[in-house]
DNA sequence: AGGAGTTTGTGAACGCGGGAACAAAATGGA
DNA sequence: TCCATTTTGTTCCCGCGTTCACAAACTCCT
């Protein structure tokens, strides 16, 4: 129905696929390392761990990407679904705050095999700052609008203590950065057009024991968890 | 209409809600320590950066807890939040593997402070087993179940590489544990009766870079016949 | 005491996402 | 060529979650 040509990126995606692109993506990467050439919704969505129908809906707003009676091609699949998320490029990027967390990120090889790469490590401790850390000096945070102008950084982390979050997304933003991933435990304001996601390990915890609490008191049934598998 | 006493566990909560649960008791815990002692739907949604009559409905599943015309006893509100979620008693964890994310894991002050004990750090290889980290002595995985046991634990982390994620859990499941946190980018598959939650750092990073790509692609132009090449 | 002003708790409308079921399209065999 | 088989792409329906809007309940001032 829609005309889409391959360079046509004004389909609307919903919310929920777009968060289950990158599982797709995966998935589709341990196929293809598997020496799998060609694959089954069925087959694809078992190995994202999510039911058939949704997997097809999801692929649907991309694009006709499949072949009726067939399935899908895992390498030119891959490609589409990279393509869509945007990640055929790499994204420079920055991380803020090189405690525990900061160094984990920055050792984290996940990061640069995905379309992501770490162009600096900042801090505002001067005791943290000229330590070498993953094979980069961290810097001072001042510098962070000239990392972020000579990178063309779009995509800020936030690894710092919770007090310094929001001075520091603040900063982010005036200088031009529009994408922020924040894992400090404290709500970060933005103005509009910035998009801010956030990772609370504590808070992850805190939903399991819930879930846990119920279960050990007795209760009725089991409470339908989010993405148990099969 | 339903006559909830204060120690009725049958209610069922939204699990958005039950979500949304830990980030108002963060925010709860921000204005005690700031010294406010009440606080109405308005300030707590803003410190929790969502919308008021989101949050009246969410506290509203746990009970009437709120004075109409006052607002909410902040000391007395968290408090029912903290029980609802489980978090007034102590939950002991095991971590298992123990490399930058592990150790990251391992130091971070947040989880003993929200309610969770690390009894037990693990590992598969010998090269890091024995080593110390915050404070505590690592353990090869087969202690597993010894641990799990004497510490009655219920909730698992997986730090381990993405290959190792689903063999952990599998041991994991068959060893008691319920309730799983994995940050190992892997679907892992779990019998019914296992909540587990993931946290998959790039895939974060992805999600944010899908709508950076379409802010910089002209962003909402109106749809014209040729995708936006500018 | 009574009314004005606040703020909670909730009923109802609405929109999004999930899942089943089916039509459309491709392959392969007779 | 034509039919059976397979698997995608899509439509329809349902349930959950979000939001609006308002009645109920409490305080404070006169």
């Amino acid at each position: 129905m829609t005309t889409r040509s391959s360079t046509d990126a004004a389909r609307v995606i919903p919310e929920a696929t777009v968060a289950r692109l990158p599982v797709y993506l995966r998935a589709l990467t341990a196929l293809a390392d598997s020496g799998i050439r060609t694959c089954s919704s069925e087959d694809l969505a078992t190995a994202a761990g999510v039911n058939s129908a949704k997997l097809r809906k999801d692929l649907s707003y991309l694009g006709s990407y499949g072949t009726r009676g067939v399935g899908y091609d895992v390498d030119y699949l891959r490609y589409q679904i990279a393509r869509e998320i945007g990640v055929t490029q790499d994204w420079p990027v920055v991380i803020v705050g090189i405690g525990n967390l900061g160094h984990a990120l920055a050792n984290y090889s996940g990061f640069r095999s995905r379309g992501f790469r770490v162009v600096a490590l900042l801090d505002a401790d001067p005791g943290i700052v000229g330590q070498t850390v993953a094979g980069v000096v961290v810097r001072p945070f001042d510098d962070l609008e000239e990392i972020v102008r000579e990178h063309d950084v779009a995509i800020g982390v936030i690894a710092t203590p919770a007090v310094a979050a929001q001075d520091v997304a603040d900063r982010m933003v005036a200088i031009g950065i529009t994408s922020i991933l924040n894992f400090a435990p404290a709500v970060v304001a933005v103005p509009e057009g910035v998009d801010v996601r956030k990772v609370d390990l504590s808070i992850e915890l805190q939903i399991l024991a819930y879930h846990e609490q119920r279960k050990a008191n007795g209760a009725d049934a089991a409470p339908a968890t989010d993405g148990g598998a099969a």
